[in-house]
Order: C-alpha cells, then sequence, then structure tokens
DNA sequence: GATGAATGAGGGTTCATTCAT
DNA sequence: TATGAATGAACCCTCATTCAT
C-alpha cells in the first residue's frame, strides 16, 4: 500500500541521539567525531547541499537525489534528518534566517543620529545577507514563499515585523527630531525596497549589468536623510 | 522541463499569425469568425489560462492538463500553439510585457518637471500593473527568471534597460536643473524599488498585513523629490 | 511538488467516452475496433491482469508494472482507468462478485425441496466460482478483506447477507416441513463452510493433497439433509 | 522479500538455543537471568511482537521497525535472530503451532464415543485455538501461506495430515459402528470447516454480523452426529 | 551481542509529450 | 486542426538489510 504518509506540518526528524548521549556520559575524548558530532555535521551537510540545489533550480525541480549526491551521501539519509522534502526546504529557510533574528532586536534600542545608523544597516546588509548565502535564502523566499504559506508568516512575523517595529520605534523618535520625513515612519518598507532591489537583480540581471548595491544603498540613504529637510 | 524534448529548433510553434489574425478580425466579413481568428481566439485562451495557472502555482507546479482544462481545450491542442511548457512560458511573459514596451520610450520624450512625472508614474504603474494581471507576470519573472536566462535577458533588454535609460536621460536634465539629486541618475533602481515592493509584499505578506501602495509610492516620491534640496 | 494526490475513497477513473459518443453519433461500422470498445477493451485487460498478478502475489507485493506488462499498456495507462492501486483492486473484486448478485436474489424465491436445491447449490459454486476465476477472487477477498474494510463490507452487504438472508427464508420453511435441521436457520454458515475449505484449500494444500471438492460438498449435503432426521 | 539477501545458505540464522536456554532458565541458579536466558527472552518477544504486527498488517505491510519498537529493542537486534523477515515469519507460524502437535497425535488414540470426542474437539479449538493468539497465526496462514509454500507444506505435513489421519483412524471405527456417516471418513475437512468460518468470519465480517462460534460449532455436531442416522 | 545510522533498490504516482483518429 | 488516450521517464519516499561502533 506504502502511501504517501500524510505530512504532519513541518516537524523535523533526526536521529535520536541516544548514541551521541552515551559518548557524553563516556566521556567521549576520541579524535574521531563523535556519533552526534558526525549526525550533526551530516544534517548542516545536507542543507547546505540543499541550499546549492534549491537555490540553482528552484524547489520544485530540485531533485532530492542531487542535494543527497551534492551532500555525500545515500538518497534515503536525508530522511533520517528532515521529513521530506517540504519539510527540509523549511527547516533551511528557518536555520538560516534564525540568527538575524537575535539581532534585530539589538536595533530598535540604540539611538544613533539615523544617519549613522543607517549606515550601520547598509553594511550589516552587505555583510550579513547580500555577501552570503543567506542571499540565496532569500530569493528562495521571494520565488517560492507562496507554496509555503507558514514559512511566509514565519519570515513575516520572526523577521520583518520585527524590523519593522524597531525602525518604526527609532523613525518616530528621529522624525521627532526632524531628522527624517514621517512618511518613513509608516512605511518603513521604503528604507528596505533597495536591498530587495539588490537580491533580485543580483538573482536576474547581474550578468547583464552589475550593480555595485553597497554604494546604490549608500545613495540611497543619502537620499532620505537629506539634512537640510523640512519634515 | 521533464522530458527533453526531441526537437528544440525554432523557438515557439504554432502559427504564427497574431497579426494576420487581428488584420482578420479587422477585415473580415463572415458572421462566423474566420480560421485566423479562431486560431488567434484560441492562442489567447492558452495564454490567460496559463496564465492563472502559473501565478497561482508556478512554473513547474502548473500542469497542462489544468491549463487546457480551463482553457477549454484539449491538452494537445496546447501543443498546436506551442512547442512545449517552457516555450507557453515565456511567450505568455513576452505577450505580456510587450505593450508596455511602446508606452516606455515615448516616457523619455518629455520634460515635465520630474516630480509631476513622477506622479503620473506612480499612477501607471498602479493601473497599468499592479492592478493588472501584469503583476501576476512580473511576479512569475521574479520567481522563475532564473530558470529562463533568455527571458530575463529579455526583460531586461527590452523593458528594464529601456526603462532606465529613458529615466536617466530625463534625470540627467532634472538633476542639471537641481531637481533631483545626482546619485538617481546612476540608479534609477531606487526610484522603481519600492514597485518592486508593492509586487513582491502583495504576494508573500499581504495577508498578514496588507499595504496601501498607491499611499507608499507617494510617499516615496515625496521624500525623493524634497523641494529644498540641495543636490 | 508532486504529492501523492488525496485519495478520494474508491472512485474509479477512466477516459470519459466523448469519442466514443461521436462514434457512436457517427453511426459507427468500422471494423476497426471503435474508441470506446478499444477503452473498454483495456479495462478488462488491466482487470484480468491485475487479477492474475494479485491472484498470484498478493495485493501488497503485485507491481502496478507486472500488471502493465501483462496487459501489454504502459504503466501510466493504468491510471486512466484507475485512480491507484487500492482501487484498482476493489474494483476487480467488485466487477467479479456483482454478476452473483442478480442470481443470488432469485434463490430465495423456490420452494423446492431443499436437498434438491441444495444439489442446484452446490453445482452452482462449483461451476460459477470453484471452477472460474471467481474463485480467485474470493480467495483475494478473505486474504487481503482486512486491509480493505470497505470492501469487507461491500462483500458482506451485497454477497454473504444476501445469501444468508435467502437461505434463512428457505430454511425456515424446509425446517416447518421437518426437512432440515433448525439449527441451520440459525447457522446458515454451515451450509456454505465447506465450499470455504474449498477455496481455502486449492489455494494452499492443492499440490500436497488434492481434493475432490464436488464430492465433498455432495457428501455434505447428504450428511445435513439425512431423510430420517427427527429435528 | 523486497531485496534479494545476497546469502541465503542455511533456513535460520540466530542461535538455536531454545531448547539450551529453557533448560538454563530451569537449572540456572543466579538471579540476573544467564545469557541464554536473556537470548531466548528476546527471541521471544521479537516473535510476540512480530505477531501482533503481523497479525495487524499483513506480512508485507508489516515493518520491521515497528516489530523491533513493539518488542523493545533496535531494529538490527532482529537480524541476530532471524535470518530476514521471511524467516521470521516463517519461524513465528512454526512455533505457535507446534505445541499442537504433540496433542494432536494423542487424540487418535482414544476411543470415546465420537459425539462426546467431538464436543471435547471443540471446546479444545475454542480455547486452545479461537480464543487464543493461535487464531491470528492460522488467519495469517490462510491469508499468506501462498507465499510460503514451505510454511504450507510444513503446516499441511506437520499439522492438517496428522490432524485428518488421526480424524480417519477414529471416524473409520466410528462409521464402522455406525455413530458416524462414512463419508466423513473421506472428507474429515467437513468435521473442520465450521473452525474455519469461524476464523476467516472473525476477521472479516465480526464487526457487521457477531457470530456465536461455540454454539455453532455446537450446532454443527449435532448435525453431523444424529443419533437415528442411517449410515 | 546490541545498536541504529546509513544504504539504495524498488514501486506508486505524476505529467510533459506524442500520435492515431 | 483538434482531440485525448497512451506513453514512459522521473521522482519522492519507504524499508529490508548492512555494518561501524
Amino acid at each position: 500500500m506504502k502511501k504517501a504518509s500524510p505530512r504532519k506540518t513541518s516537524e523535523t526528524a533526526g536521529p535520536k541521539t541516544v548514541a551521541g548521549a552515551r559518548a557524553a556520559r563516556a566521556g567521549g575524548k576520541s579524535l574521531a567525531p563523535s556519533r552526534e558530532a558526525r549526525s550533526a555535521g551530516r544534517r548542516e551537510a545536507i542543507l547546505a547541499a540543499a541550499l546549492d540545489e534549491f537555490s540553482a533550480r528552484g524547489f520544485e525541480a530540485t531533485r532530492l537525489d542531487d542535494v543527497a549526491k551534492r551532500a555525500g551521501i545515500a538518497k534515503g539519509t536525508i530522511y533520517l534528518y528532515f521529513r521530506d522534502k517540504d519539510t527540509l526546504f523549511q527547516e533551511l529557510v528557518r536555520a538560516m534566517l534564525a540568527p538575524l533574528i537575535g539581532g534585530i532586536e539589538a536595533m530598535g534600542a540604540t539611538d544613533l543620529p539615523v544617519n549613522l545608523l543607517a549606515e550601520r544597516l547598509v553594511d550589516l546588509f552587505v555583510r550579513e545577507i547580500y555577501e552570503t548565502r543567506r542571499q540565496d535564502v532569500i530569493r528562495l523566499m521571494i520565488s517560492e514563499g507562496r507554496r509555503f504559506p507558514k514559512l511566509a508568516e514565519f519570515y513575516y512575523r520572526e523577521v520583518l515585523s520585527r524590523v519593522f517595529d524597531a525602525m518604526r520605534a527609532l523613525l518616530k523618535r528621529a522624525a521627532a527630531r526632524g531628522e527624517v520625513p514621517v512618511a518613513l515612519v509608516e512605511f518603513p518598507q521604503l528604507i528596505a525596497a533597495p536591498a530587495l532591489v539588490a537580491i533580485v537583480w543580483s538573482g536576474l540581471f547581474e550578468r547583464y549589468a552589475p550593480l555595485d548595491v553597497r554604494r546604490m544603498l549608500k545613495a540611497h540613504i543619502e537620499l532620505l536623510f537629506v539634512p537640510g529637510r523640512v519634515a
């Protein structure tokens, strides 16, 4: 009968680390990686391979066979770590974006002048996202997000809404000081927009017309935070 | 993209009679539509159905069976008009974006004050793209473009580069008059960025946080074209 | 994403016979079998092949590839006629047992002396079931029925319960006339039991110890309908 | 039966120590169970778990993973005791039916009046089989036997043929005394038939129409051993 | 012995594409 | 031209079996 098992939404499988626990108990000092280390390593290898394949071909067109090959494992092994292809994809996106979440909250607290902050933000974006595999993850989010509403919601809830809330708080203060037009408080998307352009552009048109992203973003903040502005 | 199609010589199959059909429709006198008109009608029906399906599910997940059903024809008939699924997709995007091309060139000629022009542009975008099926086409372009380099190139060459060239010419003059910061001349993407945000946002997050696109775009041009700016 | 489509319970697919209707309209007299005839033929071929394979290997162990090969078609073709393997199996059983249903109802009406009737019943069983592929179907029912509760219920409702109801009515009258012990009215299964033995035996032990089924059944009714019995 | 196992020489793997283990249990004095006892215990646990799973799902649909889980051991451990899934199944059936064999031989020796004997037989069947896990084993035999010819042969040779031989001897004497119709001597299956009905019925139709097996069997022997019968 | 992670062949199902009608 | 039945290559997922620890 062997039917596709009804997908429980986005759970993660994974070898229960009984052996790992044992190793820990034993005080494992062996040079050969412990079982749990190997296990974690594999998981990472699969995620890395999946990122490559999903980025290159998109979710649907990616074959798990290729992911396995790239990760240097057998096809079935993937299923020891991820319930199914959907889950693999979602875990990948979550795993790559989760580290961002911590840093975001911090941002709201600062009280630097906005233009300075903006420069740091640009830097952060370029170094932590644009020059990183996270760029690909966000591109995947953009491309495939519609078919993974859970993921879109996660991204919105855990990343975007927080970023925007933090920005709004900040911008409100800045606007009160006249540093920033009030419109930005309502539409923090306007600040982020060029970052989106950067990601989409690099995916589609880079080869026809390269884009100096850092300079573009710089130009953008100079436009927004024009000194003599009357808010 | 599942099977390598055995012959891949010409790019588009089917009666290359869009123009002819149109002529026939205009000049034909028989009440029953002429063969060419019927043919063109079918082609349109297929494209319309394809747009619906591709938009709803993405390229890979779309089944030609469903496209046919929606178009009210048999599956095989699609192959009388389009060589294969890839071609159908590319023709669809091209057909939807082609009408834009004409309008673009015109834009460069004007010499209205940029802020006025910008308002018209916003209006144009909202009415001709955002509130139109073209929004879906551009979203498709964004989502699937990477797997259709030809299409990306077409889009860049026929649409984007022209738009940006026209904008640059215009902005240069405006910058010379001090109406606009010079940075925009180098990065006209900065003007278009919020439009991209609008399209991506509406596809992914509209349900969690609706976005008043028209107001956002308005706010954006007000930011850019601040009157007292020192360029 | 290509997931197993959620199974709608036991519907039957099948090429809609539009073409067939057309042929009918046209008054098809061509010697080549009409499309609908070919279609029906294929359906039969698949069912026949499926019966062979299911009988030989059981439900789970049967590969649809083999069914297709035996039917002389491609694997995918099966899915034009049957939603999935489950459905194929259930349709097979239903199709083979349905013809029995008509004959059953008739039985209750007769008012022959039971021993005569019993002899006819034996004859019916041997000719219509035991010497027929229906034997295999019933064996399949016995072997796999537990995993197809719907089928078991169908079989009980449409076949067994009717047979037993008819028998009970009949036996009651016969018992009233003293021809039959009353116990049989309560347990008509006792009359059918040797038929079950015949089917099970022939599947498992025939090769070690052949069984003369007809004689066994004859002996059985002679045991039951002993003339001088005091009910 | 999925993969051809690379080595198929001996029939059963694992410690052939059932007897040894039993002896150990009887004679061992250490409180911690001896190695053999532990081993035998595991073997029993696996068999018990296998019985549960095979009964619930059938041979093919049973996953050794589930058997292991139910037995509280690791999957690989099964292979220390049984060469493969096939062997496990066959060992299970053999192990469950073996105890019956001893009791059978005894039966032939008695010289009670058959009707009395028959009553004891019914009782034996109900208590030792029908109300026991052996019911499931026999059902498995019936369902899966065809794919295990060796098992069918074993069952026929070691169980059925002996039962029937014993019965025949007995019935012959009884028939000579006029207690029983001669037909039964030729077809002792007729005596066993309702037992088969009981097992099959309880598996398939119990939920739709419960069957009072003990009464049915009682009714059956009353039918067969009618006092005033003229053999 | 015992474990359970890893393997990879296998099979059900889908769907782009073909082709006889 | 139009049809839609037929094809068969793919691809996801399962699970018996192996083997390093």
